[in-house]
DNA sequence: ATAAACCCTGTAGGCACTACAGGGTCAAGA
DNA sequence: TCTTGACCCTGTAGTGCCTACAGGGTTTAT
């Protein structure tokens, strides 16, 4: 029942520095220490840092997830906090799409006009260039 | 024909605090200086920021706009290394749009399941939650 | 004369890690 | 038993791309 910081670092897929890196600011609690000072985490440290890792995957920032961790923490309250969170980043990935969408058509355009031959004349460093003057 | 820091940063949109850092970064040439040390531009330092500009708004790293401002200074060149890096940078465009939309499939379904309640209750959490043992 | 608007240098902060440097500890094989 | 390698520790600095001061000087307008 007790894991070394390797052991929960490969259980989720996650470096052991960033596990570090989680506890330093705070994310994660300060586990308990061995008599060699190696840190041995529990299950409820697994489960936080599952939680974590499951939550980045999905895009959410550290401190959406810090709030969403408290939120989760809160069993009788009710969810709609937890809610406003997920849509809010759900807004702002789709916002991501849609304006990586547009920069790869763009892209496209500018690179499909390049017929090679050399860069005096070549139509991509033209789109790039600042317009005639 | 001479610029202020103020006036380019306008002119294309960039804060002065980047056209430093871009000087300082070697990717803007040291410009000249009056006798009150203010920095002093050309037209030719205009062009090249809004080449930057250009590339960064489609998205170019600095590693690849700093290469693309080195091809594009040699004129008689074939342009077969512009087209290589765009077309790289499109891949990873089109890569990145792929990612954000199976997270943004992954993400409405996880918030649409919600149906509101008590956090104990939220099919969010639930979902962010490691599996059942 | 004074205020606002501009400019300077240098440094530190932000995100989310990642990569050392320079050590200590432990398990398994020769 | 010795040694190799895998693991662990702390602390700091680096990444990309800016952005934000702090603490000054200068110019322009009123
Ligand atoms: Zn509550
Ligand atoms: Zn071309
Ligand atoms: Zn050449
Ligand atoms: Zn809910």
């Amino acid at each position: 029942m007790a894991f070394t910081i390797g052991e929960i670092g490969k259980a989720t897929r996650t470096n052991i520095e960033t596990v570090r890196y989680y506890e330093r600011i705070g994310l994660l609690a300060r586990p308990n220490r061995g008599a060699n000072n190696y840190r041995s985490y529990g299950q409820d440290a697994l489960d936080r840092l599952s939680f974590i890792r499951r939550s980045r995957d999905l895009g959410f920032s550290l401190e959406q997830v810090r709030a969403l961790l408290g939120l989760s923490d809160d069993r009788t309250h009710d969810c709609a906090e937890v809610d406003r969170i997920s849509k809010a980043h759900l807004v702002e990935v789709e916002r991501k799409i849609e304006d990586l969408t547009v920069l790869g058509r763009e892209l496209r355009a500018v690179i499909d006009s390049c017929d090679g031959g050399i860069v005096a004349h070549c139509r991509i460093i033209e789109a790039l260039a600042p317009p005639e003057r």
